[in-house]
DNA sequence: CTTGACCTTCACACTGATGTCAGGCTCCGA
DNA sequence: TCGGAGCCTGACATCAGTGTGAAGGTCAAG
C-alpha cells in the first residue's frame, strides 16, 4: 500500500511515517515512479512504534529492539548471528524497560491506593 | 537544603532542579537572601520526579499526579477536597499509566522470549 | 488535455527537556 | 577586605518528535 493508506489506517500522519523511514524503523519500497510502497505488516509495525514511542522510549532504542520483535514463533534475525555483545545489550533494554515498568506500577499502585483511600464506595 | 547540596545528593543538576520548581514540581522556600532552601524530603521528590520524567511522563503529567503520591499510610490532599472530576482525572491517568506498562510489558515479553530463545542455555 | 488527489523532497518552526554561559549577588574564610 | 565558592536570573542552544508549507512529479477520471 502507499502511504496515504497506511496514515490513514494507522492514525499516522504521513510526515511521521516519513521520519520513521529517516531514522531507520520503516524500510519501505519504492515503485518506479518513487512512491513509497509498504506491506501489510506495515499497519501492525507502525502500531508497534507508536505505542513505544508514546512509552516513552527514544527512535534509537526502538531502532534497537526492533528487529527481535517479531510475533511468537518465526525467530526474525536467525539465532547464528546474534553475538553473545547483541545479547549482552538486548539484556540491557530488557533491564531498562523493566525498571521503567517498575516505577510506573509502583506509581499507578499509589495512585490508585489513594483513590480507593478517598472514595471507599465508589458507585 | 540548598540546591548544590539537592544537586549532589540526587545527582540532578541545578539547571534541572530550577526548572522542576518552574513546572510547579516542587517548591522550595526562599531564604532572606533569596536562596531556595528544600525540606528533606526533596530528596525523595526529585528521585521521584526523575524515575517518572525517565519513564516517559511529561511534566505536565507528573504535576497532576504527584499531589497523589505521598507514600502509603496520609492522605495528602483531604478526601474532602477530591471532588468526582478529580477523581476522574485521577483514573483516567491511570489508565494512561496502565497502558504504557502494558505496552511496555509486552514488549519485554518478546525480547526475553527472542533471548530465551536463541540462548536456551545461558551460563 | 486538464484537473485534482496523491506522491516526492526540502525547509523552517515549534515544544519539552536539557545544556551552557553571562552578569550579578551572598557569604565565608584567609 | 578581598577572593572564591555558591547562589540568583535570564538568555540562547541543542535534541527529538512533530507540524506545516512550498515547489514540483504522477496518475486517473472527466
Amino acid at each position: 500500500m502507499r502511504i496515504g493508506e497506511l496514515s490513514h489506517r494507522t492514525g499516522v500522519p504521513t510526515r511521521l511515517l516519513r521520519y520513521y523511514e529517516e531514522q531507520d524503523l520503516l524500510h519501505p519500497e519504492r515503485g518506479d515512479n518513487g512512491y513509497r510502497r509498504y506491506p501489510e505488516s506495515a499497519v501492525a509495525d507502525v502500531q508497534q512504534i507508536r505505542g513505544l514511542l508514546d512509552s516513552g522510549l527514544t527512535t534509537e532504542m526502538i531502532r534497537a529492539i526492533l528487529p527481535y520483535l517479531a510475533g511468537p514463533g518465526e525467530l526474525h534475525p536467525p539465532a547464528e548471528c546474534v553475538t553473545p555483545e547483541t545479547a549482552a545489550l538486548l539484556h540491557g533494554h530488557i533491564e531498562r524497560i523493566q525498571s521503567r515498568i517498575d516505577c510506573l506500577a509502583r506509581n499507578r499502585d499509589r495512585l490508585s491506593a489513594y483513590l480507593a483511600a478517598v472514595r471507599p464506595h465508589p458507585r
